[in-house]
DNA sequence: CGGACCGTTGACTACATTCAATGCAGGTGG
DNA sequence: CCACCTGCATTGAATGTAGTCAACGGTCCG
């Protein structure tokens, strides 16, 4: 890795609060790597042999089973993936493929696990990473079991307006069948809700989307802070 | 709380690594209460005061949205819940209820704080707890978007029965209701699940099931590393 | 110009919820 | 001991939500 890379690194939020040695250790046998678009990072059911760290792109989480697959969440710069797996030595729960073309830091499970053991700063750094996670994962599968597609799409809509400056209008930041695979939806379901939102003063327009109206469309999304965005 | 009960609590695996200062300075402020069947314990959107641990009993975790309500998991005992919550001091995302009359654990929210900022093997340890947390619930997800009702019923079955030594044969640990709910179905339709089990010779029979060609029930059931059982 | 892919729309199907009616326990009190 | 109530489980019918299959139009790109 090049010195101003490992620069860039020593900077990501994760390892923040690591002892500089510590951060050393991991990042001499990891490597950065530059992905191409819709490229397999990971596999699940394969050993967890690297942390990963999105550190430009974005990532979708996905699993299959049998003939079905589903996206259980998107991972952007900043964003490590499969700690879980990779810190207690067990399989993947989840694969991973690039959404767009991305570098990833790829650090070594065993200097990671290494690092939590000897850096007391660095294991509670991990357990708040794990704690987020956790409550993204269980609000998700709120989101998943309490809500319909329509009620998921309002609210997506609601937060993705939110994340960038609630101006009411912006670009899809992937395409319209990613986003249904995210909400936990067929394309053409997601096609359907749209044009169902038309009564709710939503304008969809190729990759743009106005919301007209926003108080009409939380009314239908009744967004909710133990479901809905980060903050929490 | 009284010294027998204070032996009881030091065996409960989650404080097995952390330091006996530590331990009695968290159980000082503890309480082990008892609570009845059907009482709740915890409700989504309040601040985190306690951590609760089980030490006897069934305690449902759900949470309710609008007019729906939906169970997230089961917790017995040794199990702790909430962890995520009273760590970083942030409000419940989840609902938790008695299913059976059951003695808790009550460990006031700063005492854990305090004591995982204090104690290292303690921070390990809550890595550990939240990362197989983490990783329930990403199974419980898989579980729910890329299966089937029948499916899903066909899969407790099967890990139910190996739980408990594959005998074939076992009773209901708590009333079908609630495993619908647990199983994220209508009472009907489970109902009509097992219905629809007894060409795979499933035999249910009030409390009771008898499984009576395991191959059968595998092969609709399609059990999964990745998806089923805590081993992994 | 032709091909590939995405998004949309329509028709059909599958799965699950809801509502309603019934049967079957267990528990209470006369 | 029986009548009665309550709550759970089961079954049927109707509804609703979402997935599947197929066809079509548009756009980007060779």
């Amino acid at each position: 890795m090049r010195s101003q890379d490992l620069e860039e690194m020593r900077r990501i939020p994760f390892f923040r609060s690591v002892e500089p040695g510590q951060v050393e250790a991991m990042l001499r046998g990891a490597f950065l790597q530059r992905f191409p678009a819709h490229v397999e990072l990971i596999h699940t059911g394969e050993p967890a042999d690297f942390l990963h760290v999105v550190v430009e792109g974005t990532v979708e989480m996905f699993s299959v089973h049998r003939d079905r697959e589903t996206t259980l969440g998107v991972s952007g710069p900043g964003d490590s993936f499969i700690l879980a797996a990779v810190l207690f030595d067990r399989p993947y729960l989840q694969s991973a493929r690039a959404l767009l073309a991305s570098r990833i830091l790829m650090v070594p499970a065993d200097a990671v696990r290494q690092a939590f053991a000897a850096d007391a700063g660095f294991a509670r750094a991990i357990a708040e990473n794990l704690a987020l996670a956790y409550r993204g994962v269980i609000k998700e599968l709120k989101n998943q079991k309490l809500r319909s597609g329509l009620e998921r799409l309002a609210n997506w809509l609601l937060t993705h307006d939110a994340e960038n400056g609630s101006t009411g209008h912006f670009d899809f930041p992937f395409d319209k069948k990613v986003l249904a695979a995210r909400l936990g939806m067929a394309p053409e379901v997601l096609s359907r809700s749209f044009a169902a939102l038309g009564a709710y003063h939503v304008v969809v327009h190729g990759p743009s989307v106005v919301i007209q109206d926003v108080a009409a469309l939380r009314k239908l999304a009744h967004p909710c802070s133990t479901i809905d965005g980060t903050s929490l």
